[in-house]
DNA sequence: CATATTTATTCATCGTGATGAATAAATATC
DNA sequence: GATATTTATTCATCACGATGAATAAATATG
């Protein structure tokens, strides 16, 4: 089962129906041809911000889509950073060829303190940290996750 | 273990001293941190495509260098591709926000005859083929993928 | 050609993340 | 407040990819 495509299943469902326990979004997604349990929907609920109204669940209010997530950034990290190496207030990750973006996207989503942005190319992602003690934490961190 | 540091090890290793066989290689690896048996490394040596010459492991003749790869199509396909809908000659494959660039930079390398050429986007793929049919047929072979 | 060395591959095991069954916890209902 | 319903979480299991140990196959050596 492919959770990406089952998540989207459960977005569509909610978008479209009212769904209002996990048993309703259980047939919702066994009409869709996913065939999971109240344990998986519950997961996926949370996975996805869903909240529950009096109409079903729902989106929380003021978002105005939501979409499947990336995986958790230190899945990214291990699969395609090869190196993070600080220059001053810098930071440089090399990744495999072609996947800096989802990594820089995924590092932007924590929101670290240390971090002021992000700059993704091909094969490396430019991080502007404050000064130059942020960018050897966020290295470390880097490292840390790489194993 | 992480695997594409330590391909990426084999490399720098393999294009810093002579490493005339595995045994060698496995000595160079291991003062690099990596702790490998020769069964890994002969998987290593055959994913990185290095080939063996008087001068010991080296990139074959004519590669100005080379680099870890992406992981196989297969896997990046079912990791962050959506869906993938062809509209007559184009195919449009939607990915999670931020990983089209992966996915259309392994569908490249595969080379396939129907594809004409690919654009990736921010969450999306636009695929170019020579007509609908072929269009079709990359659709169905990406949906195989993601099972 | 016999044998040693090297490399590739099979088979078993492990790590990781996901999932389901069972259960605990939370919430709704009367 | 008692109980039914709903949701979250624990625990066991599975799928998948990677790795190592053992073995098979290929190559080098004398």
């Amino acid at each position: 089962m492919n959770k990406s495509l089952r998540q989207r299943a459960v977005l569509e469902a909610v978008g479209q129906e009212p769904v209002a326990n996990q048993e309703d979004l259980q047939r919702a997604l066994r009409k869709r041809g996913f065939k999971v349990t109240q344990a998986t929907l519950s997961r996926d609920i949370r996975d996805l911000g869903l909240i529950k109204t009096a109409a079903g669940y729902a989106l929380p209010q003021g978002e105005a889509s939501a979409s499947v997530a990336l995986p958790p950034v230190k899945r990214l990290v291990r699969e395609f950073v090869l190196e993070a190496r600080p220059a001053q207030n810098l930071l440089v990750v090399k990744t495999i060829i072609g996947s800096a973006q989802p990594v820089a996207a995924a590092l932007d989503e924590q929101e670290w303190e240390e971090v002021v942005g992000t700059i993704a190319g091909d094969d490396a992602i430019l991080i502007v940290c404050p000064d130059k003690d942020a960018a050897k934490k966020v290295a470390a961190r880097i490292e840390e996750m790489l194993g």
